[in-house]
Parts: C-alpha cells; structure tokens; sequence
DNA sequence: TCACGGATTCGT
DNA sequence: CGAATCCGTGAT
C-alpha cells in the first residue's frame, strides 16, 4: 500500500485516464506535515484541441501551455474567482489533454475539492511523480465498477461534445 | 488597456 | 435564480 502512481497512468489518453483515476488516493501534504488523504470518486476527461469543451480548443497560450506537457503533471486554474480546479494531465508531449477531478470520498464537488487541499497558482504545472506536497497512491480496491454521464457546465462546446458520456463516477 | 464571462457554490 | 469574485483571453 500507500505506493504511488508511476507515469503509466498518466501517458494513457484523458478518457482512459479518467477512469483509472477512480478509487486512486490523491494525497496533499502540507508545510506543517499534515497529510489529506481523499479518495477520487468523480473525474472527467477533456481530450485535445478538438473537444470544444476543452480550454486547448482556443490553442496554447499561458493558461493552458502545461496541458501540452508530458503527462504526469497538475493543471489548476481559478473558475468563477472563487475555486481553484485541479486536473491532470495525461497523455504524450504535445498531445494537450486533462483530467479534471470533480470530486472525492472527503470534498463533493470540484471547486470542494480544490478548496480541501489549498490549492492555489502555485501548483500550476506541479509534476505528481516528484512533487512532496501532491501526489496520487495507488487505492484500496482493485475491482472498481463506474457509471458514465455527460460533462458538466460546458454547453457552450455545443451538443457533440457536451453530450460525450466523458465524466465518470466510482460506484458505492 | 479594457471588457467579458467561466469545467462552481451557496444563499434566497 | 442570482450574487460572489478574479484573471486569462480576445478585442480596441
């Protein structure tokens, strides 16, 4: 136990990935020592220039540039002024692609999610594999059964994309 | 340099 | 249903 994940994981491609992510433990250590341990039960996955629900479908500029990096590492951004989101990236180099962590067993809710763990700008392109303040350990179960749905909040990308069954959730 | 609106949440 | 709250993005 408590063993983390290695790039494997990450190299796959966003859909794949989030599925996976499901029942991992996301671990957030802070300065004091403290650990948060929260296992990921809801995850969703936006895949490519392409997917206008995306935020690499408007190409790569400051904000998304770390999703075009290798898999592995965090992608975080403030929504709405209020919530920092946290998602991974997966995928090759070049290949922009994310997870996005829509909520675990301690924090419903993606916005929940960032607020728990404290995350903030700082974590913008923090690599999983050696970061000592974030990282994702392998979980509990082996035999994870999930449910598929439409992504939330991403209308605008119109109904070929928002209607793509791309946002997972760990069944009880 | 400026205005717009969002991968949300909470209270009315 | 609408406010809270800020910064990346695209237009001026």
């Amino acid at each position: 136990m408590n063993k983390k994940l290695t790039k494997d994981i990450y190299s796959q491609d966003a859909v794949t990935a989030a599925k996976e992510l499901l029942g991992k433990v996301l671990v957030r250590r802070f300065e004091d020592g403290t650990e948060i341990r929260a296992v990921i039960t809801e995850t969703e996955a936006y895949h490519g220039e392409e997917d206008l629900g995306c935020h690499a479908s408007k190409g790569r500029t400051p904000r998304t540039d770390v999703m075009y990096w290798e898999g592995g590492h965090v992608y975080v951004y403030l929504i709405y002024g209020m919530y920092w989101l946290l998602n991974i990236v997966t995928g090759p180099k070049d290949h922009p692609q994310a997870v996005l962590i829509r909520g675990t067993d301690l924090a419903p809710g993606p916005g929940r999610t960032g607020k728990l763990l404290k995350l903030d700008k700082s974590f913008y392109g923090e690599d999983l594999l050696t970061s000592n303040r974030i990282w994702i350990e392998e979980g509990e179960k082996n035999d994870i059964k999930h449910t598929t749905a439409p992504r939330i909040g991403i209308e605008y990308a119109g109904p070929e994309w928002s209607q793509k069954p791309w946002r997972f959730t760990l069944n009880d």
